[in-house]
DNA sequence: GCCGTTTTCGGCCCGACTGTTTTCAGTCG
């Protein structure tokens, strides 16, 4: 049994205590000891004793044994046989939990969504103490609701708040606002959306919201916040948190979250006899300290500041307190090393695509267009390629302070051949290579093609290596630890590509990426102006996988990338007298 | 159930909002 699925099983426990009504620390401690696995970088066979873990005792560390053995586990059973598994999924209808759900069972015979359906329509429910005619309502409705998928993909996510935005924006009594929650952390799935945003007259703003918001339903409403759900295809859930100038920093860190790193800075100020809270610090004669940034915060813990990606309540604390992070910033970012034109399938010319990557202020960009055998996005042919890198030196030399390089986007064809033959891509400065076709190969047949194109002494880049398409595609079967070792031997970087739509290598990769010595490159794999502001995303996941500037081939000067592409690749198979 | 430089018991993070209640429990984040 895997990681994922003993987390999940531990959780499944932590569910069924829920519902038995048992002590909610006991409950939360099952969640812990799942959290404790996952945030462990170790796969379950390399550790060699879960209950040196923090957050795994005794109970848990035997559950979890029994689960890696035989794949059970006797608490698990006993709970299954105790409580229906259908209750389980009654913890999704909002405003049920454990306790409400415990009493639904043992008092109506509630074991399902029907039997809950049945006792509503029967109007049995209004009768239990606790609940009323309004619950009632709306545990109806929520069952005659078709499910919204629990986890929605950043893509979409991204797409709605910066609708929402520009809705902020333009609301005169928001006098700042960002969001906040599993968005600003950069997760690749979230299940709502949250801004935090300051204004005097909180009231106003909700109105204003509720006239400008395509509105499904409004959920709660009162002066610190309101949530509400949109009328859009997926019925996507926000929160506003209302802060004024004073609390907008605390507010902001506390609704960042992560929950588990709100604990840890909780516990930090207990230890002081002190409480943190979205309002402040508050001090053991009951003042509030208010701070003007969430760097001020962490300073008054004595810890340099953490970025939103890396507060998942790992160790970061520790970290942060013996002195500022290594981590990459966006600001170190000098070029991007992977853009289309409308040679292939850009939208815009090359000189456009130029002139926009030195106005973002860069030293150098790359462009990369599409090979001859992806003709949906008009490859070009060898001829056109070397006639392109004549175009490039042309446009090359408007600038003094930009350095524009002609690469290409090769294709690593089905039967593992390159797009290209050797005398061609010997005259171009950089060469990446990536998988567009027969996604549905065997892991043998992929690992030849990223073999073959590793061992290639020109390619210097493998693009987006899983061919993941967020919320959308898993991508095809490829062994991404061997691929690391082929990266490795050969001097081969990997990408993580910064689009949106991909953010490929996912930061769980990349550390063990990092790890084995491999450079990185962060690329937004541009096909129009606007889609080079997804640098900004792939910066973020760097920071959440750990990485620091240095591994990255982008943060460093032209010159020295220039030295970089010269140099002879190692362990690779030039093609010569054969 | 987990944890401990206050260590084997008694804590465990804190506040908003709702619906049910006449002062608060449950849910949620």
């Amino acid at each position: 049994m895997d990681k994922k699925q003993i987390i999940k099983h531990l959780d499944t426990i932590a569910l069924y205590l829920e519902i038995k009504g048992e002590n909610t620390f006991k409950v939360a401690a099952y969640h812990r000891a799942g959290l404790a696995l996952e945030n462990d970088p170790r796969s379950m066979d390399e550790i060699e004793d879960v209950s040196k873990l923090k957050g795994i005792g005794k109970s848990t560390a035997m559950v979890i044994d029994e689960l890696m053995k035989s794949g059970r586990s006797l608490v698990l059973q006993a709970l299954e046989k105790e409580i229906p598994s259908g209750l389980l999924d009654l913890l999704r209808l909002p405003g049920l939990g454990g306790k409400k759900i415990g009493k639904l069972y043992r008092e109506l015979g509630v074991v399902d969504r029907n039997s809950l359906r049945a006792a509503c329509e029967q109007k049995k429910v209004r009768a239990l103490s606790g609940f009323g005619e309004k619950s009632e309502e709306r545990i109806l409705q929520s069952l005659n609701e078709q499910k919204r998928p629990a986890q929605l993909a950043l893509p979409y996510m991204l797409d709605v708040s910066e609708q929402l935005a520009q809705i902020l924006q333009s609301i005169k009594a928001v006098a700042r606002f960002s969001k906040a929650g599993s968005l600003r952390r950069t997760k690749e799935k979230m299940k709502d959306l949250d801004f935090v945003i300051e204004t005097d007259d909180p009231e106003f703003v909700s109105e204003q919201l509720l006239k400008e918001l395509p509105i499904h339903e409004v959920v709660g409403k009162g002066e610190a916040k309101m949530t509400v759900i949109l009328d859009d295809p997926n019925h996507v859930s926000v929160d506003f948190r209302y802060a004024t100038k004073q609390t907008y920093a605390s507010m902001l860190l506390h609704f960042t979250g992560s929950k588990e790193h709100n604990v840890l800075l909780r516990r930090l100020a207990k230890e002081r006899n002190e409480k943190i809270s979205e309002y402040g610090i508050e001090c053991e004669d009951g003042s509030v300290r208010t701070f003007t940034t969430e760097s001020a915060i962490y300073r008054d813990f004595g810890c340099s500041f953490i970025p939103p990606q890396a507060r998942e309540g790992k160790d970061e604390l520790d970290w942060a307190q013996k002195g500022p992070l290594p981590l990459i910033h966006l600001s170190e970012i000098k070029g991007d090393l992977h853009m289309h034109s409308t040679w292939s399938d850009g939208a815009h010319t090359i000189a456009e695509m130029a002139e926009a990557m030195r106005a973002k202020g860069y030293a150098y960009a790359c462009l990369t267009d599409h090979s001859r055998s992806l003709r949906v996005a008009h490859g070009l042919s060898s001829e056109q390629l070397l006639r392109q890198r004549e175009e490039i030196e042309k446009i090359n030399a408007r600038f003094d302070d930009f350095t524009l390089f002609a690469g290409v986007e090769m294709d690593i064809l089905p039967d593992g051949s390159l797009d290209y033959p050797d005398d061609v891509l010997c005259q171009l400065d950089f060469v990446i290579a990536s998988i567009h076709s027969s996604f549905s190969q065997s892991q043998s047949q992929i690992m030849k093609r990223m073999e073959n194109a590793c061992r290639n002494p020109y390619v210097r880049l493998i693009a987006h290596p899983t061919g993941r398409l967020l919320g959308k595609r898993r991508g095809y079967a490829v062994d991404v630890e061997r691929l690391i070792a082929l990266a490795k031997e050969t001097g081969t970087a990997l990408e993580l590509n910064a689009s949106r739509f991909r953010l490929d290598l996912s930061a769980k990769w990349l550390g063990k990426v990092q790890d084995a010595g491999v450079k990185i490159a962060i690329d937004t794999d541009s096909h129009s102006m606007e889609m080079m502001n997804d640098m900004t995303l792939g910066v973020d996941t760097a920071i959440r996988a750990g990485i620091r500037p240095q591994t990255v081939l982008n943060t460093w000067s032209a010159a020295q990338l220039k030295s970089f592409l010269q140099q002879q690749k190692s362990g690779t198979t030039v093609a010569t007298d054969q």
